[in-house]
DNA sequence: CATTCGTGAAGACGAAT
DNA sequence: ATTCGATTTCACGAATG
């Protein structure tokens, strides 16, 4: 181990980089973990795995000092076992008296690092509430390793620009996670979240625009076509009409019907109209089931479909 | 009988003021 | 902060097969 020892405040060691390749942002090294995240739209552009926790358990300060590598421990293990003290913020010692000079200096550096400390550790421990629950919602939802973590990447975010107050951390973390499963193109609908989180629909929805407008983070809508293979699995429905409920929302697209309509939607319809040209039955019944999306949305848009579409 | 279709009321949202 | 327009959903009844 002959790593260079560094300590720094990773808040102020954001580095610049790259450009990002979705956005265009630059990419930053993100703190304490060891991922590159692009600045706008939390893309997480690769991850190295050496760890950047301290290699020996420290006591104080001076300690702290000499054997981290950087700054706080993210284990939350070592401190606060409700035991975490505050350093005094009057130049005097125990008795009164002034202490001046180069005991000064040396109390003011404690404070420094005792800030740190305590505000490092209250992030931590809200972090680790919100990680245990995007982990849980991403099983239950199906959504892979990476999405989890670029749903943590931009809880972290959100975290780092005080975001949080006033918000539930469970709201703030289902809609991290949203965000994420959207940017990585395989998205989840509203519904489907309300179903696996505690928080309701609406609030999600409210957090996420929060979300993405303090952030920046450059989401275009959903495609309604990411959601077509989902459905049609559920459903039972022929590769056939799989292909032709594809190609109707592409012609809609073309046509631009589908500007200001919901995804989702678009998608339900394609998935009714579709089985029925290739004379398979299925009910609006079924597919408002399976999809969350009422029958009379899938009327509507399925009748849109079939008025643009070329390949009938 | 099951399914489909159309309608009005109500809620939520973005945009405009 | 309020208002307006569009969209979606719900509840219901009518039409269709």
């Amino acid at each position: 181990m002959t790593r260079t020892i560094e300590r720094t405040d990773d808040r102020e060691r954001a580095t610049e980089g790259p450009a990002c390749p979705e956005c265009d942002g630059s990419i930053v090294e993100a703190e304490s973990r060891a991922e590159r995240v692009c600045e706008d739209c939390g893309l997480v552009v690769s991850a190295d795995e050496i760890d950047r926790g301290p290699e020996w358990r420290a006591f104080d300060a001076e300690e702290r000092d000499a054997k981290s590598r950087v700054g706080a421990p993210t284990t939350e293990l070592l401190h606060d076992r409700g035991l975490s003290t505050t350093v005094g913020w009057k130049n005097e010692d125990g008795y009164g008296q002034p202490i001046t000079g180069e005991r000064r200096e040396t109390l003011r550096r404690l404070r420094t690092w005792d800030e740190r400390f305590r505000t490092r550790n209250a992030r931590e421990r809200n972090l680790k509430q919100a990680l245990g629950e995007i982990d849980r919602m991403a099983s239950a939802l199906g959504l892979p390793e990476t999405v989890r973590e670029s749903a943590s990447v931009v809880y972290r975010r959100a975290l780092e620009e005080d975001l949080l107050p006033g918000r539930s951390i469970e709201g703030m973390a289902t809609a991290a996670l949203y965000a994420a499963a959207r940017q990585a193109s395989v998205p989840r609908s509203l519904d489907e979240f309300e179903g696996v989180s505690r928080v309701d629909r609406t609030e999600v929805q409210r957090t996420y625009r929060y979300l993405a407008r303090e952030l920046g983070l450059a989401i275009e809508p959903a495609d309604p076509e990411e959601y077509v293979e989902r459905f049609a699995s559920e459903l039972d429905v022929s590769s056939e009409a799989r292909m032709l409920a594809r190609d109707l929302l592409r012609d809609a697209k073309a046509e631009g019907v589908h500007s200001g309509k919901s995804p989702v939607g678009m998608a339900a319809a394609a998935l009714y109209v579709a089985p029925r040209l290739t004379n398979e039955s299925v009910t609006q019944a079924e597919v408002s089931d399976a999809t969350e999306v009422s029958e009379v949305t899938i009327r509507n848009r399925y009748q849109e479909l079939l008025e643009v579409a070329d390949s009938v």
